[in-house]
DNA sequence: GTCTATACGGCGATAGAC
DNA sequence: GTCTATCGCCGTATAGAC
């Protein structure tokens, strides 16, 4: 039935080499600058190599997203386990992570009119909404009290949703209120989380887990 | 400088039709879809039509951005002008709205790679959120107290992205914890903005000002 | 298994005929 | 005010070289 044609095999390094450039590009100029032509220049191929590896274009936007969402949901399983007494700083930060919200949000544009992404985009995102609803259901009752009516979902569906708003909002260069929320979040965190080290010398949120710079290889950030 | 290429009028009935016809094809289809061709073939002309009137694709989408915009901001402030009494649950409406949402959310998608809709989404952005946040100031002391540090612009900034969130959500699948939040929401608007009838036979929240049906021309919803 | 060359129809955009 | 011709870039498909 499907077309037989040939395709280069998933371990190859070229394919690799062409997901990290498309990531590149879409970060750069969106990701209706993903045209095998630019594709196959930034990697210095033709443009036929790239259709070897990514016959359509939704194989190589498909292939970028769940490498990214693979990745994206061990480095959250990592953190949670290893700071496992804070779940909701976690989830806030995972959810900030500059470069995965650009990506994230070209790809729910994208899944406005590609239907392939669209139904994967709502497979990872429940994927990863379970494993931080989870972590917040584990310990709830921390932060039960703080709002009538608040469940684990409601809380993560905040705590998920907001940062991205702000990043998309930040995007197109509207940045009303946002250090107003960021204010009232960290306010909150601090609150239905103190740390061990509950003060610090600054107002300032304890570090990072890891710094968020653009690698060029895919397997982390 | 610029091209001194010929425009059609402004107050052309086809040009209206043609807007019409464009705003159809981005709810039904994405932005993706508007194309010379199709606009065209939607409306029974030809492409080279479209064009007369709209000499770039930008020049289509910017105008159709601009004729929503105004609109919507029209209804605002008939809105708050009419039931002065809640502007909470105006804004909550008004960012609710589904229609205006999704053309929104393509716009906003668009911004990505058009800087044309980027800088005008952020300046109608801006204007709505003046209006909003300026009339919840003015009864600013109604809801400052329901959280410790929120501020008219981070309370304007939740009611105005979180039902904006969820219909994005919802266009590609995901539903997750959203009737969570509505309650929640719901329940917070009754607490700090109890309606003049206070209790009704039934938990539902009052009516809304008007259908959100769409309407075939442009000036309403 | 990897990669190149070539062809096709649809696209946005331009210039200019009617 | 309306419409056609044309240009260069796009995704995609195929045939075949190494």
């Amino acid at each position: 039935m499907a077309s037989p044609r040939r395709v280069g095999a998933e371990t190859s390094k070229t394919r690799a080499t062409l997901l990290d450039g498309t990531e590149q590009l879409i970060l750069e100029a969106g990701y209706a600058a993903v045209t095998y032509r630019n594709v196959a220049a930034k990697a210095g191929v033709t443009g036929g190599l790239v259709q070897y590896y990514f016959p359509t274009l939704d194989d190589l936007f498909l292939a970028l997203l769940r490498r990214r969402s693979d990745a994206n949901l061990e480095r959250l399983l990592a953190a949670l386990e290893e700071r496992p007494d804070e779940p909701l700083r976690i989830i806030w930060e995972f959810n900030t992570d500059e470069t995965s919200a650009g990506l994230m949000m070209e790809f729910l544009a994208l899944a406005n009119h590609r239907k392939s992404i669209r139904s994967e985009i709502a497979e990872v995102t429940r994927r990863a909404r379970k494993v931080q609803v989870d972590a917040l259901a584990a310990r709830w009752p921390q932060y039960a009290s703080s709002a009538e009516g608040l469940s684990p979902g409601s809380l993560l569906f905040l705590m998920a949703t907001v940062p991205k708003m702000m990043l998309l909002e930040e995007s197109v260069g509207i940045a009303a209120a946002h250090h107003d929320v960021l204010r009232l979040v960290e306010q909150y965190l601090d609150s239905v989380e103190p740390t061990r080290a509950p003060r610090r010398m600054q107002t300032k949120r304890p570090a990072k887990r890891k710094s968020p710079a653009r690698r060029r290889h895919g397997s982390s950030t």
